[in-house]
DNA sequence: TCAAAAGTGTTAGATTTACACCCATGA
DNA sequence: TCATGGGTGTAAATCTAACACTTTTGA
């Protein structure tokens, strides 16, 4: 090691991880009781430490699957968290990712063991350290994403009603969708395929299913909700 | 020390400053040959380490005014860059910020002295490490920031033209802006002022200097351009 | 038979874009 | 006098938002 980095002191470094869903019409994220000091037993984001073999990024990988079995979920950063005092134990600046998840695809026993717990978006407790700004910032970063991009598909499952989507953009928008104008647009867009099956759970008349087309979207490039 | 912090291993964390400037028609940023090894003599961002008694913006905050003698720049965060082998030398988390700065702010004796210089955004050279992925990404927040809030003032003398002012959203853009369309949004902006003042430096004719007013666009709300 | 969700077009209003000429001045 | 940048309005096109009724079917 060169005196250039030796005269400088270290940190620890942490990801920490928003995993946001959605059900029942409404926009969730996965938040459980810490289990160790310090704030043991208050609500707390999942995260872990970064190794000093692993890059940030894959760091956040390895945690999101150790906790939910899953791999390539639609992962972004959303920041560094740095201030001094942030954890109460020791100087550890923080970085923060969120992802998107399908919570049908995470296993609920596996979802138990780890202690952690679908909570409404809205309905946020107050998170150990500054893991409430982190969720405040995902959100934005999150709501962002999803009117620019169609990721939105990877909080529900393959198959999906037009219904479904538009709760889900409404949920994510905050404010109801006119279900006309919402039909119209997706109309525009070739990559949300109609199938031929029909989705009898959410009413009586039964609905269309849908599916993104991924390669479909690659080549049309417009996207706008 | 706890356990649970000491059978983890730590990392240096440095800060990595983007720095905008506009000046004659162009956007440029602040580069310097690296004057330590690794990466000696190379292009690269201006930066430093976070030190143990800091928050991270404080510690942009801090190498920002070491570089310029400027307080109170707008700067915001880009991001954390933490790939194992981004730093030749030693593990090496980097977080990014970009900052606007009016270049006529910055004494020119004072830039010779860090040896950095201004280059055109759009003739940028190789960079040190992954600075070139830092500057991309910095440009693209950049961008929306500039086209989502009035803060493109931050790279203008207090006063300008609206010349000036097209320039400056054409640059960020990348691309030309129709004249009338350009000023008559312009003039439903409350919060940019008239006055009576009149730039000759820009053309034989004169043309009036605006302001912004920070107070009438906290009142205000509404921005787009 | 009726409650509940699915599905379907049109129109007015708002926003955005395209476009061309006269003005004032210093060289 | 002429070259240069400063300044101004209108009309077409596009996009957005508002809005209501019919269909299907299981309970």
């Amino acid at each position: 090691m060169t005196a250039f980095y030796s005269e400088h002191s270290q940190v620890w470094v942490s990801v920490d991880c928003i995993i946001f869903g959605f059900d029942e019409g409404k926009l969730k994220i996965l938040i459980g009781r810490r289990k160790m000091d310090p704030g043991r037993g208050e609500w707390s984001l999942y995260g872990g430490f970064v190794r000093s073999d692993e890059g940030i990024d894959d760091a956040a990988n390895r945690v999101l699957y150790e906790l939910t079995g899953l791999r390539n979920l639609f992962m972004r950063q959303v920041g560094a968290f740095g201030n001094v005092d942030r954890d109460p134990g020791e100087r550890v600046v923080s970085i923060a990712y969120y992802a998107l998840i399908n919570v049908k695809d995470y296993d609920d026993h596996l979802r138990k063991e780890h202690g952690v717990e679908w909570v409404n978006f809205d309905e946020l407790p107050q998170l150990y350290s500054d893991h409430n700004k982190m969720v405040f910032k995902a959100r934005k970063l999150m709501k962002q994403k999803i009117a620019s991009e169609p990721v939105g598909f990877r909080l529900l499952p393959s198959l999906f009603t037009l219904t479904q989507l538009q709760r889900l953009y409404e949920a994510v928008n905050g404010e109801p969708i006119d279900k006309r104008n919402f039909r119209k647009r997706i109309k525009d867009m070739d990559f949300i395929e109609k199938t031929e099956l029909i989705d009898k759970t959410g009413s009586k008349r039964g609905a269309f299913l849908y599916r993104f087309n991924k390669r479909a979207y690659n080549e049309d490039t417009n996207f706008k909700l």
